[in-house]
DNA sequence: ATACTATATGATTATAAGTGAATATAATCA
DNA sequence: TGATTATATTCACTTATAATCATATAGTAT
């Protein structure tokens, strides 16, 4: 039944802080292992959850696979979007990440200007 | 989190179809032991963890306890009144156990009228 | 009191889910 | 080409969850 995926996927504290940070547009991995401070093969398993629930989809450019919320869902169950939009704001760790991953933006860290250093 | 252990909560098929029969109203276990056709101390888990989470409700009368809806959790995180009412609608399974529970209520087989018989 | 009913809980087993480390793959760079 | 980077996947391990059977508890009926 699609509907349970779609609660496995939310339920977990990880997946939640990844469906956050996707809120204002597309992350790629990397970035969003820095800003989660998890592991490399950790982002990589719990966006690939999110996107077999339907709640993401990706799109490859160059090397980079970028991630972002996948509007169809939100199309076909409404309440998503309430959750996306009113609940995260309330959670604490949700609204640091969207702080830390300003600041990771603003630094220069993202992963297409890492390539561009010396 | 509160709000993961809702979805995990929501995240169990068995869950979801007795929280769809609770939007109607309050039931007892052995009602939705019959109805879900699902043993008694099976039940009586699910219950309990939609209770821990803040999903529903107990009251216990004379031998039986009550399940109900939490209004106080659908204040709280009003997305979950979207999924009790538009989303149970849609699933097949949600809506053969409403009818089921018709059938069972109209059969005189709840467990109050069980109680009168020779 | 005894028997019965409704519900909860403990113990056990089976299955699923999450994590880290290492490896594989594919794209890019020098 | 060889080195590097980004991402995905596999393996081994651990923890969490669900189902079932048996038993405990509490209320009711006779």
């Amino acid at each position: 039944m699609e509907i349970i995926q779609l609660f496995k996927a939310l339920a977990d504290e990880t997946r939640m802080r990844i469906l956050n940070l996707l809120k204002n547009g597309e992350l790629c991995v990397c970035d969003i292992e820095d800003v989660l401070d998890i592991q490399q093969s950790n982002a990589s398993r719990h966006l690939n959850k999110l996107k077999v629930a339907g709640l993401i989809i990706s799109a490859k450019k160059s090397q980079w696979v970028y991630y972002r919320v996948n509007d169809e869902i939100i199309i076909k169950y409404p309440f998503i979007i309430g959750i996306i939009n009113d609940e995260f704001g309330k959670i604490n760790i949700c609204e640091d990440d969207i702080e830390r991953l300003t600041q990771h933006k603003a630094s220069g860290a993202s992963c297409e200007k890492r390539m561009k250093r010396p």
